[in-house]
DNA sequence: CATGAATGAGGTTTCATTCAT
DNA sequence: CATGAATGAAACCTCATTCAT
């Protein structure tokens, strides 16, 4: 977690520091990603960074524990401000939308999440994505329950099997339809920040409604 | 490619290798892997594995390419032999619990398999994943046109959106499920190879089954 | 070209690397050469090394178009400070006189500057070496050129065949007659500093003016 | 030396190896050549080099010392074979005419034959640089004797200066002067066979008859 | 006489981290 | 609080040579 230090710094330099940090664990695994580069590009003093970080692997941490979530969840409140719950249909409209949108819209944040996927023998690491993994399938599973309550999804499902498929298929499913839509991958993603906006507003609710339609049909009684 | 001098090997010293690597490869990112350690382990000379392979990609690139889809092949043919192609539900079920057992009893293979979803700065290596990622998808859809050529998938959906939602949900969505199941996650399936058999038999039919259902479901007319 | 650490370190501390630098790659070509021995006679990390230059090329590259030219450019000013520019033959005297006192005073610099005729595949190098060529034949030119207009040369000869056939005798040529009066070659000097020494001056001068003798002769009206 | 194995075996394949060493030993330092990458272009066997040849010195040695004075005596012979010694001009144009006839012929020979003048740390190259260098002056010092008795020299120069200085101005400096007209250096020789061509046989006389005008001009009473 | 597998020393380079200023 | 020089382990890779078959 960032020291006092970093905390007092210039908020220009504390953003700068941030931005760039993400966009070097964004495009490989931690291992590759070098700290030598990110002070390199943020024009900072080697021992500066650990001043603020008490090294890599704790920068890395604070990124996915607390500064990715923070910017995610922001990003999609502001999308799914007037979401309404009592249609489980609507309600997984919208939320799927603005996380595909958001992933286009920030592929960087969006693959450093996903890195919490990727195997590692190296203890420390394995344990921070372990907990980072925990924190995400819950809300989804209580909303389920809901659901089912109101006779929206039949009796005889294993609700704990549907949410993980259902969550599958809405993040990384859904990341691959998108991303074979616009025949690229997330590094060009990167590299061509507008290419995203090939991706029509209209057709991409259509595929998510389509995709969300095909889990409800799934589900339903 | 391996060099003719890794063929001319005596068996048991090249499936020496061949397991160590796949051991050193598929717990960590490709950058992580270390070469030294893979001789270190295997007891050879390092200059010996650069008679064998071109180098740490060469070798990597061979075993994502061929042994491990070799391997897979092998063991996932063993348990399909009767498939019969049919019946939609049924092939579907065969097919995928092959896939999640052979998951189960191969975890190193599979998550070596799994490597081309990574991120990687790395363009021999992008351009490795991506040629792999290829060859996945292509005999998913045809099979999926043939079945609602008999009727079984409903007309109004589109089937390159199935094949890519239907392939994630069988393959990490199941996993996701079994592993959810066991408590345990791949690295430990590593390290206690015996883990997967907490998992009866019966128990994972119901789980695929119920999978293959919601799936069905979810295409049905 | 060196890293800003480079220049900041204390004068004794950069000396000694450059001392050493300039012997590893005197005696031997660039592949022989070894950045391992630099830093291991310069009882500093290799790791150091790296944080001067960005490789082995880079330190090299700035002893050939830097360093070398620098301090054989200081050594020849001693030498030449009152050159007088009109007559050709007496022009010719003192800076040959000064290219030869300077080759057995500093044999491993001079060394260093005769890599460039080195054959080589290396792409890097053979730009290296042109680059490093190219500069050393023009300002010959257009002194000879002013010489004819003087009328100190014959007009039907090609200066920039004389240039050319004047310069290879003025540098290698007198080297060969030097080290054969001598009796030693280049690695000897390198041993003994003291073997010039017993090349008298009047000695020197001699032949350096017979030499230029017969040069003028060839090329006189 | 080589081994009876080496001359017992097929002239064709004594060709091939010899020609591709000759190949690579040219284009670069001793250190730089490799033996690994002749034994590949030739496909025989690593092992086999070594019942030719006791090692790659040894290989070198002979080369440099046997096979290159031999293949250059041939070639030289063809063309000075109705050479007329009385006359010192007739004689030096016809001599220096073949020669850099044959280093534009055979720029690999020419080039491995100059290796003698590289600076090396290696005792054992410094001794088989330094043999094959002196073999090379003697003859040519008794000619200019015999020249000078019959006038053609005059009395006060130093003939030993002089016949070394000819000796460079007729190699390297004809070498400079004819790689400076065709705007090419050595490595584009070899990898463009025709490029020589371009200098056309009236040219180059006239490069070689005027340099000898200038060193006879130089020389003459 | 041919083969080619085995060897291991040595090379260059990158990196996270420490610490004195 | 900032700086950046120093470190040394570890990585990948190449090579000439040996030797058993």
């Amino acid at each position: 977690m960032p020291k006092p230090t970093f905390h007092n710094l210039p908020a220009a330099k504390r953003e700068r520091i941030v931005k760039l940090a993400i966009e070097e664990f964004a495009g490989q695994p931690f291992a590759e990603a070098s700290l030598s580069r990110i002070v390199a590009n943020a024009k900072i003093a080697k021992g500066s960074m650990y001043q603020y970080f008490d090294g890599k692997l704790d920068l890395y941490r604070w990124l996915l524990t607390e500064e990715v979530p923070r910017r995610k969840l922001a990003a999609m409140q502001r999308q799914t401000a007037a979401l309404q719950t009592g249609d489980l249909g609507a309600w997984l409209r919208t939320l799927v939308l603005a996380g595909v949108r958001f992933m286009l819209d920030n592929p960087r944040l969006a693959e450093l999440a996903s890195a919490v996927a990727m195997p590692t023998t190296n203890p420390e690491l394995q344990a921070l994505y372990f907990e980072v993994r925990s924190g995400g399938i819950d809300g989804f599973t209580s909303m389920l329950a809901a659901a089912r309550d109101r006779g929206q999804i039949r009796d005889d499902v294993d609700l704990e099997v549907v949410a993980r498929l259902t969550s599958v298929v809405l993040t990384q499913g859904l990341r691959e339809v998108a991303l074979g839509r616009l025949g690229v991958d997330m590094q060009q993603l990167f590299s061509h920040p507008g290419a995203a906006d090939a991706l029509a507003d209209a057709d991409l609710e259509r595929v998510v409604a389509e995709t969300v339609e095909l889990v409800l049909h799934g589900i339903a009684p």
